[in-house]
DNA sequence: CTGAAAGCGCTTACAG
DNA sequence: CTGAAAGCGCTTACAG
């Protein structure tokens, strides 16, 4: 009964201490002053245990995101925490190693500890899980999940306008023959990004041949298989977009195997600006996810749900093109012949 | 009052409850089952506020490392958090940015959370900093911290053991002039590597030169420049061992751009081995460290404390070297000019 | 402006 | 083998 020695030495109620502690106003600011006064000599801290039990809330978020390892998270995870701690809220974190059923068991879990609201950051979900968070009143935001739009507040990331951004830059550079390396159809964001490429290749009048779409498994192994048969294809393409940074990064190694020069004989994208996209040779030119500001506003709005306002609308999110040094003109049919001078570019350098 | 519901729809009181949920021994079986039927009707999920308010136990772990964004981090939090989930313990992480401040703020709020364990795998630690764990009573254990061990409980890696088996792979290419790219020496892990490093000099009878060795960030940009250094030397190393992956990869880089090939003309040896060791061309050498194995004896440590025993001493576990493609024979002082055959190796091969 | 008292939902001696 | 009851440490109407 801790509260209790403070209201003892500083000669009030717990009830006073209790109103010190939580910034009630109208205590005398001699009282105020002998409570904190005791409070400090004492150094108390309060137990949040019996405070959550009393009202019945946590101030412990959950953050559920597909996969640690996956050098995409740490961003948004530490952008997350970040603002979390800023409020006095702490954040169980776990992953889902991208199972359906581990998700499930990951919701179940935080539900239990009874987390006052969950921000569910991975690829899949399965509506049927989020239902128990519902049913426990436990608000969840979620990360572009279109299907669910309606249902859960969800922050969007509108991948179009990264690609519209990347062919800009490419078709600038003389490019027309355009690969792809396309992740999983199965996965939502793999398909998102392949169906956001298609549109922006239309919207530039440019044609998608089927036989310069490879599919990779996201990884860097899978980028690396993908761009083998890219290369063997005739015509070839003279850029490349991969789905994500880890498959540019693979596609990238079987380049340099092959002894196909990048950017002088082939441009390549990415997509994410992962950091290894920077620490690659040459540095990958790719498309930023903006992971920090999807994280702020996932916190953002499940802040909003708790304060019982209603969200105005869903948010949409924008990914923007990082020119780095995977990108060069093209140089024409003959360029294996020719030994262009070097294009020096700064890194890290935004198109507008 | 939710127990209360339970106990009534069983026809038993709340402590016979209690009981079940706690898989006390000594109910009779009749009763187990009405109780259980009664839970699961009613789906009944117990309040962990309530009971941690009771037993003074919240089974949560508190996880601290220096830096979320760090690829060396990831496995270790993986794991640590596995092996938590496993025991119905969740945990709540947080990382400090390499910031001795923030590190005592992340055990403050730890510890006003009444975590149950800490393990800290920061590489800097201020022992003022644990003393309000120890004050508070909340079991803390740490990573490498060499000054602290008879008071912490600390999990050690055996940097030399690494160190050691790196040189005889590099001696038996035929490899004799060694270069170190080290880290600050400021920081307690870098200046326990450089150590490592010159006593495995040592006992290979091998001296260190002063020119040979650079001092870079840790960062890939630090292993960079500190490449650049290393190249300018005349003579010039043969071989160069770096005190991390990232710099390992920065020296890579920059080999790349100075045209010196890699393994053909300079082997060069990670330390570490994060997911980029073997994402790079060539994908590197390096020395492991057993960090999901640093994680899951630190959770051990933890539950040990936990039940009252004693630890019987400081776990220490030793880094091990995987041979990749970044290492090669040294060919002679005229090996520029020759053709040698590439090498070819498996990578992720083990050196036993 | 402040206090007495109830109650959040559990667990645990204690008694039988 | 089971129950009645106290108590963990807070907060919050309610009363004054």
């Amino acid at each position: 009964m801790d509260i209790l020695q403070v209201a003892k030495r500083a000669n009030v109620s717990t009830a006073t201490v209790s109103r010190v502690l939580n910034g009630f106003p109208g205590v005398r600011p001699k009282t105020l002053a002998r409570v904190r006064r005791a409070i400090e000599d004492l150094n108390y801290v309060p137990n949040p245990n019996a405070r959550s039990l009393r009202v019945g809330r946590t101030r412990l978020f959950g953050l559920i995101v597909s996969d640690v390892n996956n050098p995409f998270f740490p961003e948004l995870i530490d952008a997350f925490e970040s603002l979390a701690v800023a409020q006095g809220i702490e954040v169980i974190f776990t992953h889902t190693n991208y199972d359906p059923v581990r998700l499930d068991n990951c919701l179940r879990r935080m539900i239990e500890r009874s987390v006052d609201a969950i921000a569910v950051m991975t690829s899949e979900i399965e509506e049927e899980s989020l239902r128990q968070a519902a049913k426990a009143g436990v608000p969840v935001v979620l990360m572009n999940q279109h299907k669910l739009v309606g249902r859960y507040p969800t922050v969007l990331v509108e991948y179009a306008t990264g690609f519209r951004e990347a062919l800009d830059h490419l078709l600038a550079l003389g490019h027309r023959d355009i690969g792809f390396i396309a992740g999983p159809q199965s996965l939502n964001s793999a398909r998102g990004r392949m169906d956001a490429f298609k549109t922006a290749l239309k919207t530039h009048g440019l044609r998608l041949r089927a036989e310069w779409v490879a599919t990779g498994d996201m990884r860097v192994e899978g980028g690396r298989a993908a761009m083998e048969k890219l290369l063997n294809c005739r015509p070839r393409p003279t850029a490349i977009l991969a789905s994500n940074d880890l498959m540019a990064v693979g596609a990238l190694q079987t380049a340099h195997q092959a002894r196909v020069g990048v950017p002088k004989e082939l441009s390549l994208i990415g997509f994410d600006d992962v950091p290894i996209a920077s620490m690659v040779h040459p540095a990958l030119t790719t498309i930023r996810h903006p992971r920090r500001e999807v994280a702020a506003r996932a916190f953002a709005a499940l802040q909003q749900v708790l304060r019982g306002e209603a969200l105005a609308s869903n948010v949409i999110l924008h990914p923007h093109l990082v020119v780095r040094e995977s990108t060069g003109p093209f140089l024409g049919k003959k360029s294996k012949s020719l030994h262009s001078k070097r294009l020096t570019r700064n890194r890290d350098q935004k198109q507008s």
